[in-house]
RNA sequence: AACCCCGUGGUGUAAUUGGUAACACAACUGAUUUUGGUUCAGUCAUUCAAGGUUCGAGUCCUUGCGGGGUUGCCA
């Protein structure tokens, strides 16, 4: 049905790389990996790797080129099923696909342990009884080299006998940890003796409570990567200081093959927090309703949103891959929605805010007129509905002002819109309740004006409408962008810079009776209003609830601003 | 301050690898429009700075300036 997301003759320095690799003749194909940590909900960031990774894998696809997913399980304190589930869910809606490579870190925990073993008997790597205090000390600083741990000399025997308790658990998580020996006055911190193995008595999702010893990021990524023989293995830059580490355990152990470790920026939206551990106090703290809160950046959240997966995958690329650390300003992903809505989106006449306009010369009470609507005008294939008219009708309260402003186009007193799809009318008279509160409109039709313009006057606007007697109620959610700063990582607490306005619930919105047969998986433009789709979580048959995804580009509250 | 990385319109990416600075978003004009949507036309940078190499530099060299990352038994 869809082709696999790919972009086909993009180009970018990774992707040079690679075709490279491939006309030298150093690599037959490419593998990459999608490696995410199961702590936590994919979100935004997470798009941008996977489109890179699995977006190359389809590209190459003639050479034999495949992606992995790899669940980096090396931390049992942290990570939890439930999120290898949505992980995977996540993935696939954006269309990509691992095929039969799934694989966990963990799956290789006793290969892990046996090549520590290997450094031990080699005598490049030992076990250290310093805290996890005195080891920060022994370190020395940016500025500073550090000074060798006075267990750096232990014989390759004690060493062994010592990693091996490790393993049996005779210790406490802290008491002991294997390090590599590499050097301590290394101008790269992480070449100071890194830690390898630490001790950890926590249940691990997939081992249980085989282990106790668990390796450290470092010692298990690159190792990993070879064991499944990834041959370009893509990360952020924050791990660019630890590729140095990287290639030495390659080196130094006896793997069959050399992954290469290249860096790229991080993705970081304008208005957007992307950073795992604020994302979850903003679900514990409940700023939001979970995980999948629209408001939420997760790919649950956008998805409940009603962003399609292609243009994330839009987005995607027309942000790039380069090691330059820049921000994408958000409109671009709102562009690439409202882009890829406007082509598949079913146009519907929805009121949010209603009032009651009563056309006065309908020739009776009660008689039934039918307009012909165009489902989408973008295309051709959805074709028209019918829509009744019959005099009583709702329509949008903003859409009138008593008093309108100089470039005001819509109705007024004395004033003539057309009522979509249907004839021109003019406000006669308004109905005011005590309070003075418009509550009535009373308006006349030009029996003369379906489908062409009346002789001699010019007709501006365009208003939509739901009759009273066809429209069905629901509740309506507006939604906005989620922090009022630019830059919500910059501040301090992103609590003083989450917007409190981001949603918005409407609870007495005119439908037209046609939505009430609506599903999940359908998107509609409710006209001159926004794009909508059925909330996948609390809509029912009952009560119907719509989320905005985001609303129509409006030009005229620019205008209205200045 | 030590080490590493990065500097092309307001923003993000391109530039056949030394040969006319291109695309998208945003903004602003204007046209079209029974969605103030869509669409269409137009405006908006001599590439951080200064030197150097060259017939020719965004691209190569030097120095300076600016931004980011790094001092977890997180990943």
């Amino acid at each position: 049905m869809s082709e696999k997301p790919s972009n086909k003759n993009q180009s970018d320095f990774i992707r040079e790389i690679i075709k490279a690799d491939l006309s030298s003749g150093k690599h037959d194909s490419s593998i990459t990996r999608f490696p995410p940590e199961p702590n936590g909900y994919l979100h935004l960031g997470h798009a941008k790797s996977i489109c890179l990774n699995f977006g190359i894998a389809n590209e190459n696809e003639s050479t034999g080129a495949r992606c992995h997913l790899r669940f980096d399980d090396t931390n049992p304190s942290k990570e939890e099923t439930e999120y290898v589930e949505s992980i995977k869910k996540d993935i696939k809606w954006l269309g990509f696909d691992w095929g039969k490579h799934l694989y966990f870190a963990s799956d290789n925990f006793e290969q892990l342990y046996e090549w520590a073993v290997y450094l031990i008997n080699k005598n490049i790597a030992y076990v250290d009884d310093l805290n996890a205090d005195e080891i920060r000390e022994y370190r020395g600083s940016l500025t500073e080299p550090g000074k060798d741990s006075p267990h750096r000399n232990r014989s390759a025997d004690e060493n062994l006998k010592l990693f091996t308790q490790m393993r049996e658990g005779l210790f406490n998580d802290g008491d002991k940890v294997l390090r590599a020996k590499i050097d301590m006055s290394h101008p790269n911190i992480n070449m100071r003796d890194p830690v390898i193995y630490r001790i950890i008595k926590a249940h691990h999702h997939k081992t249980g409570d085989k282990w106790c010893i668990y390796p450290s990021y470092d010692f298990a990524h690159g190792q990993c990567d070879s064991i499944e023989s990834i041959t370009h293995s893509l990360c952020t830059l924050e791990f660019e200081q630890h590729r140095p580490l990287y290639e030495w355990f390659i080196d130094k152990l006896p793997v069959q093959t050399k992954p290469r470790q290249i860096e790229f920026s991080k993705l970081q939206p304008t208005y957007t927090l992307l950073s795992k551990r604020k994302l979850i106090e903003m679900v514990n703290d409940n700023y939001v309703d979970g995980w999948d809160d629209p408001r939420m950046s997760t790919l649950s959240g956008l998805r409940r949103r009603g962003f399609p997966p292609q243009s994330l995958i839009t987005f995607c690329k027309s942000v790039g891959i380069t090691k330059f650390t820049g921000v994408t300003d958000i409109a671009v992903l709102e562009h690439a929605v409202r882009e890829q809505l406007n082509k598949e989106a079913l146009r519907k006449m929805v009121v949010l805010d209603p009032i009651k306009l009563t056309i006065t010369n309908w020739p009776k009470k009660g008689q039934v007129e039918f307009m012909n609507a165009i489902n989408n005008p973008e295309d051709n294939e959805s074709g028209k509905r019918q829509i009744p008219l019959d005099g009583e009708v709702y329509i949008e309260r903003e859409d009138f002002m008593e008093n309108p402003p100089k470039k005001y186009h819509r109705l007024s007193p004395g004033n003539e819109v057309r009522l979509r799809y249907s004839y021109c009318i003019r406000c006669d008279e308004i109905i005011k309740d005590d309070d003075g509160n418009v509550i009535e409109l009373l308006c006349s039709y030009d029996p003369e004006t379906l489908g062409k313009n009346p002789e001699g006057r010019k007709v501006r606007a365009a208003i939509h409408w739901v009759s009273v007697s066809d429209s069905i109620g629901a509740e309506v959610r507006l939604y906005d962008r989620t922090f009022t700063a630019e830059d919500p990582s910059g501040v301090d607490d992103w609590r003083e810079c989450f917007n409190h306005e981001a949603l918005n619930v409407l609870t007495g919105c005119k439908l037209e009776s046609s939505l009430r047969d609506a599903s999940t998986d359908q998107r509609f433009q409710f006209e001159r209003k926004g794009y909508f789709c059925l909330d996948s979580k609390d809509s029912s048959k009952e009560k119907l609830v719509f989320n905005r995804t985001i609303a129509l580009r409006d030009t005229w509250a620019k205008i209205n601003k200045s």
